[in-house]
DNA sequence: GTATACTGTCCGCATACAGTATACAATCGG
DNA sequence: CCGATTGTATACTGTATGCGGACAGTATAC
């Protein structure tokens, strides 16, 4: 079974939440090309949410082009090709973020980088 | 003179944008300890929003730390020391993000870890 | 000392967003 | 065809974002 996992108090939307960890699992390849994502009522009586929530970040899935949405069928994950070039901008300004975090927790550029190694491990080994 | 530009087109809250520009400023030393910030009004109509708005992002940066603000005078940067450990798991999964976007980009481990790199030499570098 | 111009803060309002409840519409399986 | 299951649309509540104006503390000139 598939677990997704959500922080309500955390200040990141729900919806977004969701969304993410549905990338993150295509990303990796744990969802494949034709697999269906359970419903929205399922995973909102999972989560603990309006069903609505769920079908929101459904439909982000949807626009990224991740997932095939039909009204009446399950949603399906789509194996195809993505882009976004345009957003490489956004996650430049997001780490810098990050790295600005880490150097005012007291790390240098060593340690800096060893946490981004770190991450990438963590996300490619497994 | 201070240049702190906002994406109005953003999803992400003007007072944030500040913020994180500040926290960026602060954490590569280009604001040291002792010195004054903008004062609200400066900065609003610098930067075309209403006072409150910068006010906002000021108290963010003062809950973290990084600046001292008192009532009357202008706020200063802190140069003490800060940490705020709880947040790094909050940073691990902001990367986990990054890295998702990344690879549906189509980039493979070897892309990611240049992506990264190069945007430590940015931050460090200059 | 105190008038005055500066600083950040508080309060109320308008609008947009997040999340819910409920009804609707499309698809699937008998 | 018909019921169950699926995603969708609408109406509603609470919260957050951003603005305007009034308030309160601080600094400086006199």
């Amino acid at each position: 079974m598939l677990t997704i996992e959500v922080d309500f108090g955390s200040d990141r939307p729900v919806y977004r939440q969701i969304a993410e960890q549905f990338r993150g699992l295509v990303a990796r390849g744990d969802l494949i090309d034709g697999e269906e994502l359970p419903s929205v009522r399922q995973l909102a009586a999972n989560v603990g949410v309006n069903l609505n929530t769920v079908a929101k970040a459904y439909r982000i899935l949807a626009d990224e082009g991740l997932v095939d949405l039909r009204h009446g069928s399950r949603a399906r994950v789509l194996g195809g090709a993505r882009a976004r070039a345009p957003e490489v901008e956004e996650l430049e300004r997001e780490l810098g973020d990050v790295i600005s975090r880490l150097v005012l927790q007291g790390r240098g550029r060593e340690e800096v980088q060893a946490f981004f190694e770190t991450a990438v491990e963590r996300f490619f080994e497994r």
